[in-house]
DNA sequence: TGTGACAAATAAGTCTGACTTTTTGATTCC
DNA sequence: GGAATCAAAAAGTCAGACTTATTTGTCACA
């Protein structure tokens, strides 16, 4: 599950990347691409490669006889899978969590709204299987299986929406769920209520009744949001 | 309003970088870096820098021994704002506007709700500044100075919401407006009904009415949906 | 004393060329 | 025909020299 790994400069980014995105540098800080190249033993190309890179995220802006400044937080690319995860495996994770469920509560109603409308046949046996994997795996402590149909289930809501824009937050509920389940206290099985109630969207997706498929949604979120709120008021 | 600029590798970036999003090389076209460079008129290093960068969009992917690689569409980080502006500057323009305003329609009811909660006094005197800016340049063909504030509107309510992945939203909502206002066809003088909404989520966040922001925003968004659709059916 | 121009220092930016490593696909041998 | 081997290709890496922009400081001049 390790993010770049590929070639030098992806070594680099793994450990200056969630230095950056935890606020080991304050903002405004100036790191000096040689002395990074020495720190990291790699040569001044591959650093550079490296600064770009963060560049791009707007993690940090490079400027002739300055050297590379540190950009406040309000600047990062946060939508960014890679500056996502690094900040989810940082110490504000909880906030970050909490921010990506609020982000889930907007767009998940939404997406099955339109879900319900534009879901093709297939997709729709793709959401009712995924729905009964989540039942099947819903008791006896079977977190892993239940994580892996819920992922699925709310990927295949997104794509279904039709929006490119939902669909690539499918990467990201994926890392929510998966953070819920694996770092934070959760009860041994999951919410009747929540498994109930994909059920039942499912079956509306199936049946085209948006009203109904972007109500019972935004219960389910509304209900992640409340555990969230459970477990760190 | 150029999008990088800053160095050598940036330069080749502003026309490889839309060339890419343009689909001009369709995905699974690999391409050399060294015949890049030569095409580009720049060193190999500036030139593996500009890869770096479009690989960490997800726009391609680079391995050895092969090249480098354009990914299908369904890869592409299409949240940085970079990838959003070259898009947008593209063919398929409007099917993006679309997928943008799509995505507004789902945050911005939610956002409102939460500024509604959360904006400070000074948020709430800057939405109220902007929705008579907005009053003031909404007749006599004034529509640079209705974008204005138009804009500033919306980047308030996302940033009110106290939520980051919102705030970041801005941008993005700031595009699509100047989007419509310039190259859209766009009646003379905006629709009166969405400035009178504009002036009511105004006063509906001051006076702490969430549900109430919510509903109304829903309109606007709506609103804006429909303006779409008209246009392009 | 203030100000403007000029010079020096600094760190990123760029280029070149040689070398390494990985991957692929073709060839050969069993 | 399949497996092992080898050669070529392209990205990856490195070292060093050089360029350029920007800042800072100094000095002369008003």
């Amino acid at each position: 599950m390790s993010t770049t790994g590929r070639g030098l400069h992806g070594r680099v980014l793994d450990t200056l990347g969630p230095e950056i995105t935890a606020g080991t540098y304050p903002p405004g800080s100036v790191l000096r691409t040689d002395e990074l190249a020495q720190r990291f033993d790699v040569s001044r190309s591959v650093m550079r490669e490296a600064v770009r890179v963060l560049e791009s995220m707007h993690l940090v802006e490079s400027r002739r006889r300055v050297g590379v400044t540190v950009l406040p937080a309000c600047e990062w690319n946060v939508y960014d899978p890679q500056v996502i995860r690094w900040r989810l495996a940082g110490a504000d994770r909880p906030r970050q969590l909490r921010s990506l469920t609020v982000l889930r509560s907007a767009v998940e109603p939404v997406a099955a709204r339109l879900a319900a409308e534009n879901a093709t046949a297939e997709q729709c046996a793709e959401l009712t299987e995924a729905a009964l994997g989540m039942v099947a795996h819903s008791r006896g402590h079977k977190l892993e299986g239940y994580l892996f149909h819920d992922v699925a289930f709310h990927r295949v809501i997104l794509t279904a929406s039709g929006n490119e824009m939902f669909a690539r937050l499918g990467d990201v509920v994926a890392e929510v769920l998966a953070g819920r389940t694996h770092h934070d206290v959760m009860f041994p099985d999951p919410d009747p209520a929540a498994v109930t109630l994909h059920v039942q969207v499912a079956e509306a997706v199936r049946a085209r009744d948006a009203e109904r498929a972007e109500r019972l949604t935004r219960e389910i979120t509304e209900g992640a949001l409340q555990e969230l709120d459970i477990l760190a008021p």
